[in-house]
RNA sequence: CGCGAGGUAGAGCAGCCUGGUAGCUCGUCGGGCCCAUAACCCGGAGGUCGUUGGUUCAAAUCCUUCCCUCGCAACCA
């Protein structure tokens, strides 16, 4: 095979902070494809992921675990390590923030960073309200100086930390954005990051931290840790060896700069701005392109484990299998678009695309060769017209799939791929290889179109490599064939004659019963639910006394008006059986018109402090029980307003 | 008027940049076939392409009005 040079694609470390579900594993089998695209062609291909272990929320989620953060994240990173290796994916190097070749090479490039002055120590100011307990740019207060959430005085504060100068850089960036139009793509992020952040002016970006530890330490400072940015961006350059003194690694050189980092839409602006910058301060060459695809949701909402709607790979896997999990992942994900997943769709495509079409055709047309050959191939070409079809669109699709993968269309070429399969079943229609079996005078024409077929299934099967690589193996294995690279299906005619196919022809993809998956769903989302119950009980005991504390009223809701600055804010009014009604601002727009709540008897905590809302005081709080999707307040019947509840 | 995406057959989507008889998959109805995993092949029904106005010989496609949905931001103590 014809050596195409080297492709290093990466994708984005995974945070440390929980077990990750399909939506973010969804982005590692899409550079899976890529890889084993890529590599089929003939490229000589790296493939980078990793895990990102630092940070805050680490170091709490480790504390209330009451774990070490690197006991926390070796767990974690080994979990995200099994959802990936569960979907069959060929990544070269699994890349750990927590490496001590990484941690290493982060400080010096700090450190170089910092003594040739694009890493400056600076203070980061702002006005603090301490009734907030916040920070506001002075951009921010009102136009007397006051806090402008609450009203109340604020001071000035400042904090130390370490700055990037980026704005230096910005000139050279927006020039190499406009002079490579295929740098970001989709190409509406392109004109997303030029509009809105480069052009208006970048601002210095803060590289380090001192409110956590959890971090690399900046080794010349160490009550500083270097902030996610270098740390995490870094990965794609150390994880080959790259060395910030000048003596990087073979590998580095070889592989530098990335062809391609896969990343999600949310973080192109760090990989289109702050990490070229890096790269042109360390004068290193920056990556080629950068794809921020869209997301995986589950129905029409984004996936998350309070909203009870998370999918796990591994659970995907158990129900229908490693190469039908890959092909919904990567089938039914838009290139620019949103993906929209149910348990519904996933079957209905496995029945119908992998079973019905993929699966049946191989099968059907390996049990004629069996039936009428006992499995011997040859290729008498006894040809007609009609065959010329066939062979035309094999041949189109194997130049398209490339077309379509050269702009990371992948599930486009995966749809190229099933449309071949499809005019294959047509073929066997047009042609009726059962009626030509009937007279002993067509044998040679029935050789032929079995020859036909099979030839097509295998190209179809070297194509498949790239997405379902066990089934590939499967077809390919199953034809009993040698010719299973790229170079062998440039031209038709390619599968040997005198072989003998498999005479089990195995069910690729075996029909699911709707009814029988979902009663499995149904155990799975039952054991998630009750994993997400033990994780949200986790709270610190509490003794009585502090539950004394606490003055919770009845109150009957006299008014409610939509707060005139706030969407989700309503104003009401409460009688808590005091001299005038209480104001008490509460988020329930979202789940009651103002007339539903209008005459509820609710519980009131009658002595939180006051706070003010956008502008508006609030006296007390109600209780209402909430989840994603919607919040239900805590109603009493028969009690008068004022009523004690304890 | 905070930023962005989208509204095309019952469902999910393509087409829009580069105007020219509205397309795909699933479902549905009818037919064919019997090699195969009740599968495969053919055909039908079903859409005034969210709304208003405009440009044009011609608009799903370009410009414009308004409506709706979904993200993000703000805000939900």
């Amino acid at each position: 095979m014809s050596d195409k040079g080297k492709y290093y694609i990466t994708t984005a470390i995974a945070y440390t902070s929980g077990k990750p579900h399909i939506g973010n594993v969804y982005e590692i089998v899409l550079a899976d494809a890529i890889a084993r695209y890529k590599r089929l062609t003939g490229y000589d291909v790296r493939f980078q992921t990793g895990t990102d272990e630092h940070g805050q929320k680490v170091e709490e989620k480790a504390k209330a675990a009451g774990v070490t953060p690197k006991e926390f994240v070796d767990k974690v990173s080994g979990e995200i390590k099994e959802q990936f290796d569960v979907m069959n994916v060929s990544y070269d190097k699994f890349i750990r923030t927590t490496d001590p070749y990484h941690e290493k090479q982060v400080q010096k490039i700090f450190r170089r960073f910092y003594e040739q002055g694009d890493i400056y120590k600076g203070k980061y100011e702002g006005m603090y309200c301490q009734e907030c307990e916040a920070f506001y740019t002075k951009s921010q207060l009102t136009e007397d100086g006051k806090c402008p959430v609450c009203g109340h005085d604020v001071k000035p504060m400042e904090e130390e930390a370490y700055f990037f100068k980026m704005s230096k850089y910005a000139p050279r960036l927006i020039k190499y954005i406009e002079d490579h139009p295929d740098f970001i793509q989709p190409e509406s992020r392109k004109n997303e990051m030029l509009n809105n952040f480069l052009k208006p002016g970048l601002q210095d970006l803060c590289v380090s931290r001192t409110s956590f530890s959890w971090g690399i330490p900046v080794d010349f400072d160490p009550k500083h840790v270097i902030y996610v940015w270098i740390d995490a961006l870094s990965n794609y350059i150390t994880g080959l060896g790259y060395d910030a003194d000048g003596n990087s690694s073979e590998l580095y050189k070889k592989y530098w700069p990335a062809d391609l980092h896969l990343i999600g839409k949310d973080i192109v602006r760090f990989h289109t701005i702050y990490w070229p910058i890096m790269l042109m301060a360390l004068g290193e060459p920056l990556p080629k392109q950068v794809f921020g695809h869209p997301w995986l949701l589950t129905g029409d909402a984004k996936m998350s484990k309070s909203a009870g709607n998370v999918i796990y790979a591994d659970d995907l896997v158990s129900l229908f299998g490693v190469d039908a999990v890959r092909f919904i992942m990567l089938h039914e994900m838009p290139f620019a678009q949103d993906g929209h997943v149910t348990y519904d769709l996933m079957i209905d495509r496995i029945n119908s695309d992998l079973a019905n079409n993929l699966g049946n055709l191989v099968n059907r047309t390996l049990s004629m060769e069996n039936k009428y050959f006992n499995g011997l191939v040859s290729n008498p070409h006894d040809d007609e017209p009609i065959d010329e079809e066939l062979k035309q669109a094999v041949s189109d699709t194997v130049r398209l799939v490339n077309a379509k993968m050269d702009e990371l269309r992948v599930a486009d070429a995966i749809q190229l791929i099933l449309d071949l399969f499809s005019r294959c079943n047509k073929y066997i229609d047009e042609t009726m290889p059962w009626s030509l079996a009937k007279d002993p005078n067509k044998s040679g024409r029935l050789a032929t179109v079995l020859y036909n077929l099979l030839e097509s299934i295998r190209v179809a099967g070297v194509l498949l490599k790239a997405y379902l690589p066990d089934t590939a193996d499967k077809i390919l294995k199953s034809l009993n064939t040698a010719h299973t690279d790229y170079d062998s299906i440039q031209s038709f005619g390619q599968l040997e004659t005198g072989i003998t196919i498999t005479d089990h022809p195995e069910i690729l993809f075996a029909r699911l019963n709707e009814k029988e998956v979902m009663a499995k769903v149904d155990v799975i989302n039952a054991r998630i639910a009750k994993e997400r119950a033990v994780q949200a009980d986790k709270k610190q005991e509490v003794t009585v006394d502090d539950f004394d504390k606490l003055d919770l009223r009845v109150g009957r809701v006299v008014s409610c008006e939509h707060h005139p600055n706030a969407d989700k804010l309503y104003v009401l009014q409460v009688d808590l059986g005091e001299d005038k009604p209480r104001q008490i601002v509460s988020g329930l727009a979202s789940s009651y018109t103002p007339g539903q709540v209008i005459g509820k008897n609710i519980v009131v905590i009658a002595n939180l402090k006051p706070h003010v809302f956008r502008g508006v005081e609030s006296r007390g709080m109600l209780l209402a029980g909430k989840n994603d999707k919607e919040i239900a307040v805590v109603e009493v019947n028969g009690l008068k307003p004022g009523t004690k509840i304890c």
